[in-house]
DNA sequence: GGCAAAACCGCATTACCCCG
DNA sequence: CGGGGTAATGCGGTTTTGCC
């Protein structure tokens, strides 16, 4: 933080400040824990003075306080600063002035934007999990989470209906919790201890069932023994088809609802139990 | 990778002072 | 006056920061 000071003031600060040291530039400046460059440089009123700096001051000699009220702004550092990129290209200078074309045209031949490559070679290679997260806050941000409930976007309203059911009937999960598998990240729409819930109704049903039979071979890999696949009652049958397996199920919202809400429910077991019957007794809806 | 602006800092030069 | 030592100053390079 640096504070603006009317016109004149700084110096007369630092110069007041000075005399009551008694202390050398040099001393003044070790003293206050700054180069003697940078204080000579405040004094010539060529940058603002750290707030903190001024601070100290002023608890050394309260005498200084008065010049609190010459304060006529405070900035956050290197506020003023006019960043390049986008602006110097508007205005072709620097590095988009006209002359340096020929040089633009070897940076862009030889990768153009391969220090953003690089960032991303490096993020994946030293903090995946930090990468991935802010790769999906982009992602989020991009994509429309129109359902709330209870403090919680949700994206569609399947998954809000999913998650009005666990909540009415005091189910603890987890929504979109960052797994690891494989060295993938992944992020499920529930997880419910070792179970994992995914709520789609994608009508190309074939190509999300290829997309969900591999998610869900990684979560088995990693210790998530069922998945449960929630649907609608239109795309149940042949979400149901495609992905048969002995770890995977597919229910519609109603389904959960019945087994949770139902006689069938007699805690967490109960219902993981319960899921692969409900799933293989019921003729599939036409 | 690039740029621009702010902040910071090293160092050579200059100013100052003391003293024989 | 001039040598020698130290502090102050001027110059300009470097680092930091934020954005493309």
């Amino acid at each position: 933080m640096r504070c603006i000071f009317t016109k004149g003031k700084q110096k007369e600060l630092i110069l007041f400040a000075r005399d009551l040291y008694g202390l050398s530039w040099r001393e003044m400046a070790s003293k206050l824990r700054i180069g003697s460059s940078t204080l000579r440089d405040w004094r010539d009123e060529k940058y603002l003075v750290h707030y903190r700096i001024f601070c100290k001051i002023v608890k050394a000699f309260p005498q200084c306080e008065g010049f609190r009220t010459s304060i006529i702004g405070l900035k956050e550092d290197n506020w003023g600063r006019q960043p390049g990129g986008f602006r110097t290209k508007q205005n072709s200078r620097g590095f988009f002035d006209p002359k340096y074309a020929q040089q633009q045209h070897s940076w862009k031949s030889n990768g153009g934007r391969v220090g953003l490559r690089n960032w991303h070679t490096q993020m994946k290679a030293n903090k995946p999990g930090k990468y991935h997260q802010m790769q999906q806050e982009k992602l989020k941000k991009s994509l429309q989470y129109k359902y709330k409930y209870h403090n919680q976007k949700y994206r569609n309203i399947l998954e809000l209906n999913v998650a009005e059911i666990f909540t009415e009937n005091d189910i603890r999960f987890e929504y979109e919790h960052m797994i690891k598998c494989e060295g993938k990240f992944y992020l499920p729409d529930f997880t419910l201890d070792n179970v994992i819930l995914e709520c789609t109704y994608w009508h190309d049903v074939e190509q999300r069932a290829r997309e969900l039979r591999q998610k869900i071979e990684a979560y088995a890999k990693s210790g998530f023994s069922k998945t449960i696949v929630v649907t609608i009652q239109k795309y149940k049958h042949e979400y149901s088809r495609l992905l048969q397996g002995s770890n995977t199920v597919v229910i519609t919202s109603e389904d959960l609802r019945e087994i949770l809400g139902g006689r069938t429910w007699a805690g967490r077991e109960s219902l993981l139990n319960s899921l692969p019957k409900l799933s293989t007794d019921r003729a599939p809806a036409s």
